[in-house]
DNA sequence: GTCTATACTTTGATAGAC
DNA sequence: GTCTATCAAAGTATAGAC
């Protein structure tokens, strides 16, 4: 991942219907955006002051707020960005299979897609993660739909994998769920771009994920 | 787990050696640390104040200050007795494992003891997954040398199921550790004591690490 | 041990000049 | 668009009575 910041710019732009010809005012908005990002993720919510945001990219406290309205409004930018980014780059890697993909196709893709776009997110997914708890209640409620909604995709993808008959039978769907959104978002605590290759620590993530860290003793 | 609590104040005890007759003041200071880890858990560092802790026992914020010279000794506490807790539950559950169990013995032991280990500190271990990397650089320096050695016994224990012939050969064991650590924990997250008894959940993780989620299809 | 009172600092946010 | 100036509220922490 060399160029994180312009993917999520992207994101924006694409979301937004914004003109390619990006304004003044879309820079300052956008390197607001990514600065409390990254002070979101590291200090917490209330741990963001409005004047550490703005110190970052040069400007004035007051001065963000011609972008934002107030805290609460940047927070839920953030959180916003990361959840549907993810959301629907694992939607979209998982619908351009062809028809015939199996179930292990089809969740060793969404692996991919969500490990991918969680790093790319960077800040963004870290903030997100790390401070949807601690965000006022009007706030969180809408973003917790959203991050079930998405849990959703994830529990589907897995009955439908069981229905073919390539799941194990014992498993708990709700559990292996959670410990593989779990193994995969913790990704982001440790990852560098300098280090792994990302495809890398993808198809060993896959591997673990399916078919665990013993070798074939099963009884 | 019926008595959360009461585990944490039996270890806070045993580790610094008081007498079985409590007295007021470590009545006090214990409820002080309890309130403190489920605020600081949930609302992050700085989204915790002296207030509402003592809210939250019925006291004066100004009385905190006669258990805990300061905010930073306080999460310093909350932090030290999960970090603690959870690595010498694990040790002593591997340690007293006979000499002849095998890699994969001392393994499921070590994630059956994290996983009860860490839903029992609750709170505890909550807080200190979610605010160490909030707290002032002076304060967090200590503990993350801590998790970084728990770690490291992690490592130890992939590494000599590897030299056993047990692991297969083509996983990072690095990765494999941040893998199983961050599956596990993610367990804290929504694990509620009402539902599935915990050795079932235990065993289920252990499958899952182990062996993956896919039925035999191993080429 | 816990309280009341309070000193001092930082915070989110607004008003209005440029 | 961004600045300076400013405010009311909330924060940590201390002092001293009880």
């Amino acid at each position: 991942m060399i160029r994180t910041e312009p993917s999520v710019a992207d994101h924006l732009q694409n979301s937004q219907k914004i003109p390619a010809r990006t304004r003044k005012a879309d820079i300052s908005r956008e390197r607001v955006l990514g600065a409390a990002a990254k002070i979101f993720a590291e200090r917490g919510y209330a741990g963001t002051t409005m004047r550490a945001v703005a110190d970052r990219v040069g400007l004035q406290a007051a001065s963000i707020y011609y972008h934002y309205r107030s805290k609460e409004d940047l927070i839920e930018a953030v959180i916003g960005t990361a959840l549907v980014g993810v959301s629907q780059a694992v939607h979209l890697a998982v619908a351009s299979l062809p028809a015939s993909a199996s179930g292990r196709d089809r969740i060793d893709s969404a692996i991919f897609a969500h490990l991918t776009s969680v790093l790319t997110f960077g800040d963004y997914a870290l903030a997100s993660r790390r401070v949807l708890g601690q965000i006022p209640a009007h706030v969180r409620r809408k973003h917790v739909a959203l991050r079930d909604a998405y849990g959703n995709f994830w529990l589907e993808l897995l009955e439908s994998a069981r229905v073919g008959g390539e799941l194990r039978g014992d498993i708990d769907l709700h559990l292996a769920r959670t410990f593989i959104l779990g193994a995969l978002n913790s990704a982001l605590e440790w990852y560098k771009p300098q280090g792994k290759a990302l495809h890398e620590i993808a198809s060993q993530f896959s591997l673990l994920i399916d078919e665990g860290i013993f070798a074939q003793t099963r009884k």
